[in-house]
DNA sequence: AAAAAAG
């Protein structure tokens, strides 16, 4: 297997300077007759044999470097790294026909990767100044094989009326009308009804309108009275709350379905369709219990019931009281409720369920099985799932801390990774497991992973673990955990999505969120630059210039990889992180961005959810995303625990209007400008 | 239609 199949052709091919043929290209433009065969970009196609391609011999009768490794470590490198791509003489990938720069440095220019892909440090002084004065003397790039162009042989824009994007009033005036689209009726109904269920269809649901006017309001603010179900409950005050847990008239889940004023949330989904319309109505029921902020303050960790040393290990990880959300829920987590927790993106919902699960799984240990607490071989008490690789690494590098200062062991099971240390793991006995679905599935559908013992079970970005490609396998896991064990569910973006699940899985779980915590009061400032789709990539280009750490989203990965190497052209340090690459190319992406040795990383929706880097000033979307969760969550990665962050999408003119219908359905107010590259605005939002 | 998650 010289080459894997399904990241090689696109990894292989990508020249490592962001060029022109690259743009279309992915690993379906690659002929089944000749692997990495690329009519468009190799200078004589047909001069390559096909499958001598990677042959040492070829490469040589070529003139080629011959720096490529070898054997496994070959066809790995071919996978991993654009650095390793095969290179002329002169630095340029080898099917790269030779295209002049426009006087620009080419590849040459750059000093030489080290043997770890590495290229020294870049100095700054050495690369043609990006500085607004110094552009237009640049002549344009051109990134997809058009002939250059240069902006004075466009129509002139000032010639175009003004477009009101930037002005308010414009905005204020477009009542949010456009969604109240009419095709539900006629979508096919949904595909993973259970049996059990009556199918539903969405004649028996009130006819939804997404007319915002036409909903029931649904604010958060602190101004209406807390939404009760029926019966009058007192304010919930952290000191009694306890005992009148059973004065509380029994509050489950199903028996509250039925409600007449909100939609049903079993809105059929639907895999084809022309838009996820379905998921855009946040369930109301999550607002059952709002804290705010005041409420929480003046109480610490151990008011709330987390032992001594749980407290000191959260503050020596910078939590040194309660966020609103983990006042809010440890008290039920630790109860051995079940618990849904919305907070917004980092506002704690790590710690929320971490620090209160350790504490309760040594309140439960505390008793009989003292002795065999750190019995050899144990199954796990504890189960943390999470989306991505990376965010269970992260969730572990929260969690690991406090089980340690309890005397508990977590371990990470994920994917991509050899499974002997991971089996060797478990088999000396861990207490809290913390992995992706994938990966937790298998071990446990091979008996390698006991989850009979596991009585607490946490779905972190819940909604998205309940999403098509996740629910099933998600499902299978929950299946395996201990009957009638704890379940906790938080994600910023707690949506009815989570329904199935809770019906099937939970038990009268307490619903918490943190009123006020909305985008209104976020701290980010949402950015919408309007542009030509092909002034992408400069404007692009100019605003991961300035300072700073920026985390840039592209929707594919193969766009992802193209705009990486095209900043790299420009000069700009970036590493690229998605799904095609393998688990340490990936860490080691994201560790380059959080240790400050780039300044920018590219990334899919891998790094959408959960993953926190500090300081990220700039989150710049070179694609919007489809779904308005998702703007939410990429959005949050920066805007941190109150920081300060901006976040700017680039949206070609031709996509505006599906952009202003997913930002009101995020509720997101944001700033449109209509920009072309050179742009003042765009040096002023870089200089952020 | 894409991305993620097992290999």
């Amino acid at each position: 297997m010289p080459i894997n199949k399904k990241g090689a052709p696109v990894r292989a091919s990508r020249p490592s300077t962001g060029s022109s043929a690259n743009a279309v290209r992915k690993s379906g433009s690659v002929s089944p007759k000749h692997r990495g065969y690329r009519p468009d970009a190799a200078p004589a196609p047909s001069d390559r044999e096909p499958k001598k391609r990677w042959n040492a011999d070829e490469r040589a009768a070529r003139g080629h470097s011959e720096q490529r490794p070898r054997g496994a470590a070959a066809s790995n490198s071919a996978r991993v790294g654009r650095e390793r791509v095969e290179r002329s003489a002169d630095g340029r990938p080898n099917w790269e026909p030779k295209r002049a720069y426009d006087g620009r440095p080419t590849h040459d220019a750059r000093p030489a990767r080290d043997e770890r892909g590495n290229r020294p440090a870049r100095s700054f002084d050495d690369r043609p100044s990006r500085g607004s004065d110094a552009r237009d003397d640049r002549p344009a790039r051109s990134y997809d094989a058009r002939p250059p162009r240069s902006y004075d042989n466009r129509p002139a824009r000032d010639d175009r009326p003004a477009r009101g994007y930037d002005r308010p009033a414009d905005r204020a005036a477009r009542p949010a009308k456009s969604w109240d689209r009419p095709q539900r009726d006629d979508r096919p109904a949904r595909s993973y009804d259970r049996d059990a269920r009556p199918a539903r269809t969405s004649d028996d649901r009130p006819a939804r309108s997404y007319d915002r006017d036409a909903r029931p309001a649904r604010s958060y603010d602190n101004d209406r009275p807390a939404r009760s179900y029926g019966n009058d409950r007192p304010a919930r005050s952290f000191d009694d709350r306890r005992p009148q847990r059973d004065d509380r008239p029994a509050r489950s889940w199903s028996d509250r379905a039925p409600r007449q004023d909100a939609p049903r949330h079993e809105a059929p989904r639907h895999e084809a369709g022309p838009r996820p319309m379905v998921e855009d109505v946040v369930l109301e029921r999550l607002t059952a219990q709002a804290v705010t902020a005041g409420e929480v303050d003046g109480i610490g960790f151990s008011d709330l019931g987390l032992g001594s040393n749980i407290v000191r290990v959260l503050a020596e990880l910078g939590a040194a009281t309660p966020f609103p959300i983990q006042a809010a829920t440890i008290p039920d987590v630790l109860a051995g409720r079940d618990v849904l927790g919305r907070g917004r993106t980092g506002s704690g919902k790590t710690i929320a369920f971490g620090a209160p699960l350790v504490e309760r799984l040594l309140a439960l240990s505390a008793g009989a099985d003292k002795g065999t607490r750190r019995e050899f071989g144990r199954a796990p008490r504890a189960l943390i799932l999470a989306p991505t690789r990376e965010l269970a690494l992260q969730i572990d590098r929260t969690v690991q801390p406090i089980a340690q200062s309890v005397g508990l062991f977590t371990t990470q099971i994920y994917g991509g990774v050899p499974y002997a240390r991971q089996l060797g793991a478990l088999q000396r006995g861990v207490d809290i497991v913390i992995g992706t679905p994938g990966r937790v599935g298998d071990l446990a559908a091979q008996g390698k992973l006991d989850l009979s013992k596991t009585i607490i079970t946490v779905l972190d970005e819940a909604d998205h673990m309940c999403e098509l490609g996740f629910a099933e396998p998600v499902q299978e896991i929950l299946d395996r955990t201990a009957q009638g064990g704890q379940k906790l569910l938080f994600s910023a973006t707690l949506d009815k999505g989570v329904a199935d699940i809770v019906e099937r899985y939970l038990v009268d779980p307490a619903v918490f969120e943190v009123s006020g915590e909305d985008q209104a009061s976020s701290t980010i400032d949402h950015q919408v630059l309007l542009l030509d789709q092909r002034d992408k990539q400069q404007v692009l280009i100019e605003l991961a210039s300035g300072p700073g750490k920026k985390l840039v989203f592209a929707r594919t990965r193969a766009f992802a990889e193209q705009l990486a190497d095209l900043l790299d052209e420009a000069g700009i340090r970036a590493e690229s992180i998605h799904g095609d690459l393998n688990q340490s190319r990936r860490t080691r992406a994201l560790e380059k961005l959080t240790s400050g040795r780039v300044d920018v990383l590219v990334a899919t929706d891998v790094a959408a959810r959960g993953i926190h880097v500090d300081d990220i000033a700039l989150v710049i979307q070179a694609d919007a995303p489809d779904e308005y969760k998702a703007y939410l969550h990429r959005s949050g990665r920066t805007g941190r625990a109150g920081k300060e962050g901006t976040v700017v999408t680039l949206v070609p003119r031709n996509r505006r209007r599906r952009t202003e219908e997913l930002l009101a359905r995020a509720e997101i107010e944001a700033n449109w400008t209509s920009v072309v590259p050179g742009d003042a605005f765009i040096e002023e939002l870089a200089a952020r």
